[in-house]
DNA sequence: GAGTCTATCGCAACGCGTTGCAATAAGCCA
DNA sequence: TGGCTTATTGCAACGCGTTGCGATAGACTC
């Protein structure tokens, strides 16, 4: 497998376990703690370059959340995009039966296939809309 | 304008000439410069704190790049998105006409009304497709 | 103009993420 | 097992952006 020049270490392991276990969404940050907790002796930039490396491998991808901080996460779990809501700070996920639709308007729009993981969108939800109105 | 409390500064009238000066988008680090330059005296967090009241106050707006980076630019400027290439790095601009489509299925997928200035997306372009095809 | 209130500024420090470089250690071959 | 090559690690420093705090200075009242 890593019969390419990539060696399989340890704290690369340690590293994609953390990951596994922290099923869902995980900053950068997080990672790095939760890492650390399991071996202190790991640093940020080795965490970073696994976390890179993972997703050059097809094993992880990241995008970048609201506030420009990466969230990572196993690719395993089921491409979705985000949506956020600037006035409550909710976040529902989109799954790729919901994304489909705008993914074709984008395509039509554009001619770009876009990518749904990096599908990061804010606006207002339902709620805060009607209060707004209001 | 300002008597709610805020103050005009030559500080602020300088940030705000050099986001005028530079239409279209700049890194919030392209701004600090050139406001250093024209003023060194001026720090990064004045400059960065002004740029949060611009937004503020309506006058400019910001979105969080491919990179997490942040950019800014005046408000004047048609609300727009962008769409960037993961193959060869091109970005494209996304203005109302186009992008309406693509809103209107969020809507209809959602429930959410997607806010055009944080529309950020990635995907392949038209020839990076084609290339991939190949 | 003097005094008061407080928004703004500069500074210093922090947090997240990245990069360069020297030291380490993994994998490979004999 | 011993020796070689080079991927990986740790360290230190950097870049961007943010925050807290004391000092400055703008605006308002008298």
């Amino acid at each position: 497998m890593q019969a390419r020049g990539q060696r399989w270490t340890e704290q690369r392991q340690l590293i994609a376990d953390v990951l596994a276990a922290s099923d869902g969404h995980a900053t950068g940050a997080e990672l790095v703690e939760r890492v650390r907790a399991a071996d202190p002796s790991a640093t940020p930039s080795t965490v970073y370059r696994t976390l890179d490396l993972l997703e050059e491998l097809g094993f992880a991808t990241h995008h970048h959340g609201v506030d420009g901080r990466e969230t990572y996460h196993l690719e395993e779990v089921v491409a979705h995009g985000h949506v956020h809501c600037q006035g409550c700070g909710a976040e529902v996920e989109l799954n790729a039966d919901l994304a489909q639709p705008i993914l074709a308007a984008i395509e039509r729009a554009t001619g770009y296939a876009a990518d749904l993981d990096h599908l990061s969108l804010q606006g207002r939800c339902p709620s805060c809309r009607a209060a707004a109105a209001r």
